[in-house]
DNA sequence: CGTTCCATTGAGATGTGTCAATTCAAGTGG
DNA sequence: CCACTTGAATTGACACATCTCAATGGAACG
């Protein structure tokens, strides 16, 4: 450790380690999912030559933090990495969890700073996308400008989700729903459905999802106890698949109006 | 009234009124709102060609609805709109209010259909952004894919401050902060920002804010008794301006951490 | 092998929701 | 112009989900 990472240049510290995160668009295991759209070769090799792949973030490191001058987006590869703000009066607020494949990052395009922080939740890859080099390159390939289009407007949707689960839905109904989403983004990725281990820590999931470490551990229990989820710490099995999904919001049968 | 709109082709219908809503973006009083950047005039020019101004809604008429097919993003010109979405279990779930100079509809782009509803809240005027062109014109105009990306971006941001909002404030700080957002809206539209008339019901404000109706009239109630706002059915005063920010959140002292 | 942070569980407090009754505002038809 | 109707807003009493405070147990890390 300890490494006077200043004296050997810039370069040298973020491309020295050749281990397999230098892996290139065009064979990486993601990109379905972080470029879903049809990009031929010779496009996705342009895009490629834009992206940074730097040194592994090691857990609590910060990818960037809010305030500071927006330069580009980013891609998950590998672990966990979440956004949060710090509101007026000293509290946190974590605003998203992202998991391989996934982009954060977009906020920080309207004001030109970030809006957020982001740290890593455990030891995470990235790919740096220079936004002015993203934006140039939109305006050559209109296919890549409309993906970013509809990347920002996912976020969009999501968050509008995300209000919507806060705003009319009880402790119970905001755990299932989170534990669903990254069941199926598990799924995507070709991973289990129904285990996995939970990168955050019970106050963050409180945070997230608007509740105290004490409700989000009540909700565990009562889970448990239920036979729908098998929890030990952050391992997490879903024994009821359908089940959660009924707590989840889908009561189905409702309604007179 | 009565008009054969049918048999008289389409673009008459839709062209026919010659009242004063038939403005261009080079003359209109909002163009420094909802085009902020540094268009030259020719460039205005181009956006003004593909932007469609129809007739004015009716309170209670709808933009778009959920689900149907996406074509474009709109910007308003006069009255307001809510956009809400319903859930599964058929609940309503505002998620913005839009007032004149600002934009909606970006959350439709990710999956081509619009992710929520839009209604006008009064008789309201819209101009039509038709979405395809705005892409095709982004691709050759830098600047104007700047803006898209800009405006697609503080929707996010402001998405999260809600999301922040409901997660971890009280009733009492909620309404504050949307009356203090509704004030500095007018004032940007250098309207007064201390008096003004509500455009949504208290049920939509209840909706809006994760509350009841019961406790948004409760509020009012209060925040009239304590001298902060004068409430008058849907005229608001604002008579403490820092009070109401104080209550909004900016507790400023605060915390050791 | 202790220190520290995280997680769980309990008991009691409280803000907001629910239910219900009343008032108020707006629009309609006589 | 005045009853009448209808939906919106207000206010009160009570219930309950979640928070707060507090104590204990467990995992992780040096």
């Amino acid at each position: 450790m300890n490494i006077p990472a200043k004296t050997v240049g810039e370069s040298a510290v973020t491309r020295k380690c050749t281990h397999d995160y230098r892996v290139s668009c065009g064979n990486c295991r993601l990109n379905t999912l972080c470029l879903p759209l049809a990009l031929d070769s010779a496009d996705v090799e342009r895009l490629d030559n834009i992206i940074q792949r730097g040194k592994p973030l090691q857990k609590g490191e910060h990818l960037y933090q809010e305030g500071v001058a927006f330069t580009a987006v980013y891609a998950v590869r590998s672990g966990a990495i979440k956004a949060y703000r710090v509101t007026d009066d000293g509290r946190e607020q974590v605003t998203g969890f992202y998991f391989p494949g996934e982009i954060l990052g977009m906020d920080g395009i309207s004001k030109n700073a970030h809006a957020c922080s982001a740290r890593a939740l455990e030891t995470a890859a990235v790919c740096e996308i220079p936004f002015s080099h993203l934006q140039e390159l939109s305006t050559q390939m209109p296919d890549l400008q409309r993906h970013f289009f509809q990347l920002m407007s996912r976020e969009i949707t999501e968050d509008q989700q995300l209000i919507t689960l806060l705003s009319k839905n009880t402790a119970e109904e905001r755990i299932a729903a989170l534990m669903l989403s990254i069941s199926s983004r598990n799924a995507r990725r070709k991973l289990s459905a129904t285990q996995f281990r939970l990168p955050m820590s019970r106050i963050d999931i409180g945070n997230y999802l608007g509740l105290t470490v004490e409700t989000v551990s009540r909700v565990f229990s009562r889970l448990q106890k239920l036979e729908i989820l098998e929890v030990s710490n952050k391992e997490i099995k879903i024994l009821d698949l359908d089940a959660l999904k009924e707590i989840a919001n889908v009561h189905v049968q409702e309604e007179d109006e």
